[in-house]
Formats: structure tokens, sequence, C-alpha cells
RNA sequence: GCCCAGGUGGCGGAACGGUAGACGCGGGGGACUUAAAAUCCUCUGGGGCAACCCGUGCGGGUUCGAAUCCCGCCCUGGGCACCA
């Protein structure tokens, strides 16, 4: 660099503060609604508020939404970029309880840390939305929304089996049970029969399905939630049981078409007819049996490993399509929540039942014949099953045979004939099942929206009157799970008794509350209008700024939070108070943040469980033990969390280098949606790039002109003072540059936007080093300048400290946000040349640099002049030769 | 078992069916320095003096041309898992 200009290095102590700071002071984030603007509406999952704090893998999510909505408040569009709380619920609670500290304390300390956390990185957030899901001014309006699903008959008290979680003391939806366990604790959940409060949102499972096609969204999250959904057509028929006339019951089958293979039925153990076919001589055993059934946890019930079982009711069926009689059994792989309880067995094309018939003795009867094209397979499994007696399973397509009337035809088509046949007949139906089951919403714990009910002994269950809400949360001390199935809530005398809102005699409020899910059914609505006490949201605000733009978050919530807020905006949408079908049009999942984690060998006391690679070693372990006990360690990437003692926080990465490093990194490391492995190596990277960027504006800004445009448009106009072409190369790397970044920024491609920032940057240094030692040419510092200004706005949504900062001692008003983000000239940014590759056979053989605007025929003469080429030809004539404008000639020899 | 993503240098990753390895990390060499750090310059897929040859998990195919498209496998990560 010059002599003169002092070097200053790059310190963002003072800087990143600072700016912080006057945008505090600018309310430079507040968002009004603007009819003039196209509005953008960018959101990330509310976070519930840990007492962990925000680790760098949090910030994956927050960083790039930052720099989006930082990006289209720049291209003029009215951004909404709100943050707030997902404060009620089991992990605030079980926190709490864990902390033994009321929630009510830990919450708002935690909020403070988190916002402390999200200002120190410089995301910029409206804070004057700010919304918490356990204030009152909140819980209010979900309370308002259970009396709308109450009313539309889409909130109902039943008594049924639900699953409970004996640690946590609630029970819980079964959206929220993780492979038997509970999603918080990882207790083994248990079956447990109580009244509940559900949402029927079976009743939406066909629109919750059909929809998701209209949505922006990864296929893998979409196609989880119709596996969630799990619509399967079906038949369903009537079984009349043998020499009881008035006793029959209903199976659904997939597979009709296999009706005549049927050799046994099923019920499921729990299933209401069960002991009134059963005979007395199998009465004890059907009745030992479900006893050991109902005590089964759901976890071993449902292991596919189990091997089957089952009992003989000693009771027959009869097959409606023959008359023929089938023994009735009972067994656990037939499960009373789907269905009908009771299903046909076909050991024959099914796996389960033929697993079942070979355990028990049962007749196994082929009506499937594999066509043509299945035939191989099928003798194959045929000869290499043990018996050849047995036939195999075949579970795919063929032709229906030892199928009466039906045989024949292709089992496709017989599936049709055999369901209308049902239909004609008058015992069966074509049916839609549905895997998903209705939403259960109340929970037996103390920190959630009380539900607003009233249990009146006069008038029985009444809505809380809306000018009545909210219901609110008592204040009490004692807010532990009781372990009872009652609420905290239920101790209260001065919370339960209440009079009736009908009637006006004594009566009893609902002591459950609303599982946290509920809030965030519809925070993202709150967020148009968060203060609003008269109404939920003014219908107005909810029509600017709905649906959601970009939903950013993880993958984890793909069932829950995802399927349960698209059934709410739908009700409400049916009631008239939303107005779109679905609220998130477009949904992003950013990649995991992992972290190496240290294991060691289990000492002679310990033994590990299965699946384990050894015992967790906690940091502060870490740091007392030996060489020797180090080299022992086995290192897993695993995901951040406090659990696994390997958080790096941002607090520590903006102590040690800046909150822009920490943006650049996470921008640029990987894909957005890619998990990353999180190392400090590649941060110092980006810290040395943003200490380059310092330099070089700082080394340009004597020469810099504020009126390049007036000089580029002289220049570039009059002919007798043509920029030079190193100049004109420099201007189509500015404007090249700008149009990729305007593509990449909104596809989420942030990691080559950041490395088209630094392929710029690097070329501005290498022009600037050019020209920095000729006498100072007023056309090459216009270049330079464009590029600088431009520069230091495109840099502004990624690292917006230092471009703020550049921004000012450039001499520049007001913040970089409040700018337009340079627009690029589609004729500067295309190249004047272009490498022309050269290739005989598909093979590079020579390149060339060559004019834009090159004509075909041209191309064609270069690469047929070219002495590598009449290398490679040897004097034969080319066979055919292919041109692609604007990127190579292939030059086609034969017996190549 | 089923459904989604993915497999590219020492590492993270680039690449509308058209130059494989952009950008960065790490590493080698050099400059500056008493020295170190920082910074700057330079080299960096493998083989070969070179012309060239070989290289995107494996095996086939389509094409003038395949990391990219098609078929069949293998491996890794994530999700679901007795749903009749």
């Amino acid at each position: 660099m010059q002599g003169g200009v002092m070097q200053e290095l790059y310190d963002p102590k003072p800087i990143e503060p600072k700016w912080q700071q006057r945008w505090r002071e600018a309310k430079l984030f507040r968002t009004e609604e603007d009819p003039s603007k196209p509005k953008c509406y960018v959101l990330e999952f509310f976070p519930y508020p840990s007492g962990d704090g925000l680790s760098v893998g949090h910030c994956r999510n927050y960083i790039p939404a930052d720099t989006l909505a930082r990006y289209m408040r720049m291209r003029g569009y009215c951004v909404l970029h709100p943050m707030g709380w997902d404060a009620f619920g089991l992990p605030a609670e079980n926190e709490a309880i864990n902390k033994g500290s009321h929630p009510k304390h830990t919450v708002p300390r935690y909020v403070a840390n988190y916002k402390r956390q999200m200002n120190l990185i410089g995301l910029s957030y409206d804070w004057e939305r700010e919304i918490n899901s356990s204030t009152p001014e909140y819980y209010k309006w979900t309370q308002w929304w259970f009396l709308q699903l109450y009313k539309r008959g889409l909130a109902y008290r039943a008594n049924a089996p639900v699953n409970w979680c004996p640690r946590c003391r609630t029970v819980l939806a079964n959206e929220e049970v993780e492979g038997g366990k509970c999603w918080r604790c990882g207790a083994p959940v248990h079956k447990r029969d109580m009244p509940q409060w559900f949402f029927k949102i079976t009743a939406y499972a066909d629109r919750l399905l059909q929809d998701l096609d209209e949505l922006d969204w990864s296929e893998g999250i979409k196609q989880m939630q119709r596996n969630w959904i799990g619509r399967s057509e079906g038949v369903a028929f009537e079984m009349q049981v043998q020499g009881r006339p008035d006793l029959k019951f209903q199976v659904f089958t997939t597979r009709i078409d296999t009706v005549f293979g049927m050799t046994f039925a099923v019920l499921a153990p729990e299933h209401p007819l069960v002991d009134a076919i059963t005979t007395p001589e199998q009465r004890d055993a059907v009745n030992a049996y479900r006893e050991q059934a109902r005590r089964l946890d759901e976890t071993t019930r449902q292991s596919t490993e189990r091997e089957r079982t089952g009992v003989f009711t000693g009771a027959y069926a009869i097959n409606p399509v023959n008359d023929e009689p089938v023994p009735i059994y009972i067994a656990d792989y037939v499960l009373m929540t789907y269905g009908t309880g009771a299903i046909m067995a076909v050991p024959a094309h099914d796996e389960r039942d033929y697993d079942f018939a070979r355990k028990y003795g049962l007749p196994i009867k082929v009506v499937i014949a594999p066509s043509d094209a299945n035939e191989s397979r099928f003798n194959d499994e045929g000869s290499s099953s043990e018996g050849a007696s047995v036939p195999p399973c075949y579970t795919g397509d063929g032709v229906m045979v030892n199928s009466g009337a039906f045989s024949g035809l292709s089992n496709r088509e017989g599936m049709e004939r055999l369901a209308e046949w049902f239909e004609a007949q008058g015992i069966g139906q074509r049916q839609v099942q549905y895997r998903l089951r209705d939403w259960l919403i109340s929970r037996q714990r103390y920190w959630g929206a009380p539900i607003p009910i009233i249990h009146c002994p006069h008038c029985g269950e009444v809505p809380v009157p809306e000018a009545q809400l909210p219901v609110l949360l008592p204040d009490v001390e004692q807010y532990q799970p009781s372990g009872t199935g009652e609420s905290p809530l239920a101790a209260i005398p001065e919370f339960v008794n209440t009079t009736c809102p009908q009637c006006g005699q004594p009566a009893q409020r609902e002591t459950d509350t609303m599982g946290g899910f509920a809030c965030s059914s519809w925070y993202f609505l709150r967020f148009c209008d968060p203060h609003n006490d008269r109404e939920p949201f003014s219908q107005e605000k909810v029509r600017y700024w709905m649906p959601v733009d970009y939903y950013v978050g993880g993958a984890e919530h793909a069932v829950m939070h995802l399927l349960y807020a698209r059934f709410w905006t739908k009700v409400g949408y049916d009631a008239g108070f939303v107005p779109v079908k679905e609220p998130f049009y477009r949904l992003r999942n950013q990649g995991m943040v992992l972290a190496l984690t240290p294991y060691r060998p289990p000492r002679p006391d310990e033994t590990l469980r299965e699946g384990e690679t050894g015992i967790l070693v906690r940091r502060d372990q870490l740091e007392s033990m030996s060489d020797a006990e180090k080299a022992q360690l086995t290192w897993v990437w695993e995901k951040m969390s406090k659990s696994k003692y390997n958080v790096v926080t941002p607090d520590e990465i903006v102590e040690r280098y800046s909150a822009d490093t920490l943006r650049l990194y996470e921008l640029f490391v990987a894909p957005f949606d890619t998990a990353i492995e999180w190392k400090e190596e590649g941060v110092k990277g980006m810290y040395r790039f943003l200490g380059r960027v310092w330099r070089l504006m700082g080394a340009i800004r004597p020469c810099f002109v504020r009126d390049w445009r007036v000089i580029l448009n002289e220049s570039c106009q009059s002919p007798e003072c043509p920029l030079d072409e190193s100049a004109r190369k420099m201007r189509q790397r500015t404007h090249a540059s700008l149009k990729k970044l305007h593509q990449d920024i909104p596809d989420f491609k942030f990691n080559t936007a950041v490395a088209t920032l630094m392929e710029w940057f690097n070329d501005l240094e290498a022009y600037w080093k050019r020209v920095n030692h000729s006498p100072c040419c007023a056309d090459a510092m216009a270049v330079v300048s464009e590029a600088v200004e431009c520069f230091i706005l495109a840099l502004s949504p990624f690292a917006p400290h230092i471009a703020d900062e550049l921004w000012e001692q450039y001499g520049f008003e007001g913040f970089t946000l409040q700018q337009r983000f340079p627009d690029y000239d589609e004729a500067l940014a295309r190249a004047e040349a272009f490498e022309l590759v050269i290739q005989v056979n598909g093979k590079v053989r020579d390149k060339l640099i060559v004019p834009a605007d090159i004509s075909r025929e041209a191309m064609e003469r270069l690469a047929l002049e070219s002495p590598r080429v009449q290398a490679h030809l040897q004097g034969k004539p080319p066979r055919k030769v292919i041109v692609v404008p604007g990127k190579l000639v292939n030059v086609v020899v034969s017996g190549g």
C-alpha cells in the first residue's frame, strides 16, 4: 500500500456496539404497514427461552433470516421481521422445576439474555412487536381461539386412552410421543384412560393433505406430514359371527382383492365384542391375554422385533364372499385406535398375518398369483423358504386365483369389482382411513393457558363468555405437577370455584391448561398486530401481512407445530377471520450445527447401554484429565446442546472476533440446509477477509469520487475517452457480482453469495493495485468508486456493522439499511469476451479468448484452425462439429 | 422394512447436460521483521521432463459431451415404523 495512508487495523470492538446503539436510538428496525410498498414477512420459529441461552447452532437460523430480511428491506419491501417467546408449556416449566425457581421468574430472565444475544449479533428485529405467549395480553387470545374452535364443534372433551408421561406427570399429544417416549424428558409413556380435551384436527385431514401440494416446502417435510396424516383408501365390510345372528363386526382393508384368501380374523384385545364372542373354554386364556396387553407399555407393544402373539376366542366369523367360517383371534398387533380395530387376516398376502399364521399353524391360501413380470421373484422366494409345502408371502400385484367369479382378473381391477360387489350387497363400502388422530390439547400442568370452560352441575359444559377473558392463571408458589392426574390448579379453590355464566349457580372451572403448541399455532398472526387489546388482530393488518413469505426454522417441528398451525389457520379461514388458507407459503429448514463431543471408556463399575459409545465427559472433567486419559477419548460429532457440554456461544465468538465475522462465517461455511461440523479454523478466515476489506476501503477513501456516476456516464458515451480494457472489466465484475447476489440471496444460497462478495473484492483489490500507481486517472477512480460504493451496500445485509461504519467514513448520511441495494445493469454485467473451449471428441484441447459476439461460423473456423486440434485430427476430416454459442466447440472425429 | 436428503482434493464446499475442484480453510516456498504474530507474494487433485494420461461411491446405459439424466447396487445422515 502507498505510504502516507495510515494502515488502520480493523477493530470491531468499538464499532459494533456503537452501531447497535445507533440503530436502537433511530428505531431503525421499526415496521409499519405501508400500502404503497410490496410486503415481505420474514419469520423464524419463535424460541422457548431456555436458561442455556443461544448457541452458534441457533444462530444458523437467525443469521440467514436476518440477512434476507435486511436485503428485502434494501430492495424496497415493507418487511415484517419480528421476534417473540414461546414461553408457555413443558420445556419452560420443566426447566423451571429443575432449577427450583418459578417460571414467572425464570422466563423474564432468560428472555432478557436471549434478547441481549440477538442484539449482540446485529439481528434486525422490531422489538416493539415482541410478544410473550405466557402473558395475559397474549393468552387471552389463545383462549379466544379455543372458544372459536369450541363454537364450531372442533374442541371436545372425551374419555379416552391417552399418553401419560409419568415423569412430566401429564398427558401428551400423539405428536409429542417419540418412539414411545416423552419428547421432553424421554421417559416411557403409558396409556391411561382419562377425560381429556381434544381438537378435531381429523376433520381437516384431507385439506391438510391436499393443500401441501401448493406449498414451497422441502419435499422431505411435506412427505413427513403426508405420512403422519396417513391417508389410505380401502373397503370396510361387515363380518357375521357364526351362530350368533345378533353379533357382527366391521373390518377395514386396503386389499379387498385378497378377501378370498382370508383364513382367520383378528380383533384388537380392547375390542368391545371380545367379551360377547369368547367361548367359555377360551375365556381364561382370552382374559389373561387382554390383561397382559393392557399392561404392556407402548414402546414394547410397538416394537416390530417382538414376536407376534394372540389367542383364539373360540368363535368363528363368516367370510361374506364365500360363506366360509374363519376362526376369530385377538392379537395385540391389531390396534383399537386405527380403522375398526378388527381385520380380516390373509396370511398369503400380508406379512404380519403370515407370521401369525406360521406361528399358530393356520392355513395359508394363495389368491394372488404374480403376473409374468413378477414371476421370477415369486419363484425365488418360494424355493428359498424352508418348507416346500408352505407358500411364500407375496404382497405385490398379480392375477386373482381361487377367488370365485373374480378369478382371472388383475388384482387392481378385482379391487374395484369387489368394492362394487360389497356396496351392492349392502354389507360394505369404500372408505378412507387416516392415521392422524385428534389433537390432545389438555395438560395437567400449571404453566399454560387455562382452558376457558366452566363445569356447571345444571348446565353442563359452559364456555367462558369472551367478555370474561382472560381466565387468569393464578399466581401461586406451588406449581409442581401433582401426579394424581389432576392439574395443580385443581388444588386452588379460589381458581376452581366460580359461578356459571348461564345460570349463575356455583360451578367449577376446568383446571387443565392448554399444551404449549396452542400458543404457537397462531403467533404469526399476532405479530401482525401485537398490541391489539380489542381483538386478536385487526383484519386490515393480517390482510396486509399474511401469509408469511419466508418461514425459517429447524426440521424438528415437521409434524407438530407446522401441522397444528396449518390446522388453526384453516379453521380461522373457514370462520372468516384469517384471510389465508395456509400460513407459511415458503418454508426453509436450516442445517444442524454439530460439535465434537468427548466420550470416555467406562470404568469397571460402569456399564454402557446398547448403542452408547462411552460415558459423556463434562467440560470441567475434560480439563482435569491427564494426557493418557485424553488419549482414550472417543470424539463424536453431535448436535450442539447444553446436555452434551459441547455448546459454543455466539458471545465467545463475538468476543474473540466480531459479530460480522460470526455472521459471514455461518453464511459461508456450507449451504443453508446442510448440517455443519463446527470448527473454529474457518472463522479466522472470515475475520481476515473483513480485515482486508477494512484496509482496502481505508486506502481507497482519499481517492473516492462521489460523482462517479457522472464521470462514468460521460466516459462511456464519448468515443474519444473510452475506459480501457481493465476498467471495463472491473465494471463488468461489479455488475455481474450484483446480479449474482440478487439471484442467490432470495434463493437462500448464502454460501455462494458470500463467495461472490469475496471474488468481487479480490478483483477490486487487484484492480486498485494496478491503477493506484499511475497518476490518478479520473476514469479509473470512478470505476473504483462505483465498486466501493456498491460493495459497501451489498455487504450490509451480511455484515451490517462494518458496512455502516464504512458508509459513514466515506461521508454518507444515514444507515446502509435505508439505502437501496444496488441494482445492476444487464448490459454492463455481460462480459465482452469469453474463453472459447475447444474440444476434440469431448476432451479439452485448446482455449482461446474471443469476443462475446463472435459468430458460430467464426467459432467453428477458429477451432478447426487450432494447431492442437489439427494434431488430433491427423488430416482426417471432422465427422461433426458441435458449436455451443458463448461456450465451446466440440470437434467429433470418427474412429477416435 | 418404507420415505426423504446426500456421497466431488488433506478439509468445508463450487459447477444452466458443456473447461471438474470457484470461494475459503489447512499446508509448502518466499518477502517484511532481531524474532514472533499480523500482513503481503506464490504454489497446492494424482501421475509424467513433456506432449499427455487418470480422476466426482460402485456397475451398466443414453449423449458429440455426464459430477449432473436413466437403470441396478453400496455407503452415510435424517424421519417413520405392526396403520390392516
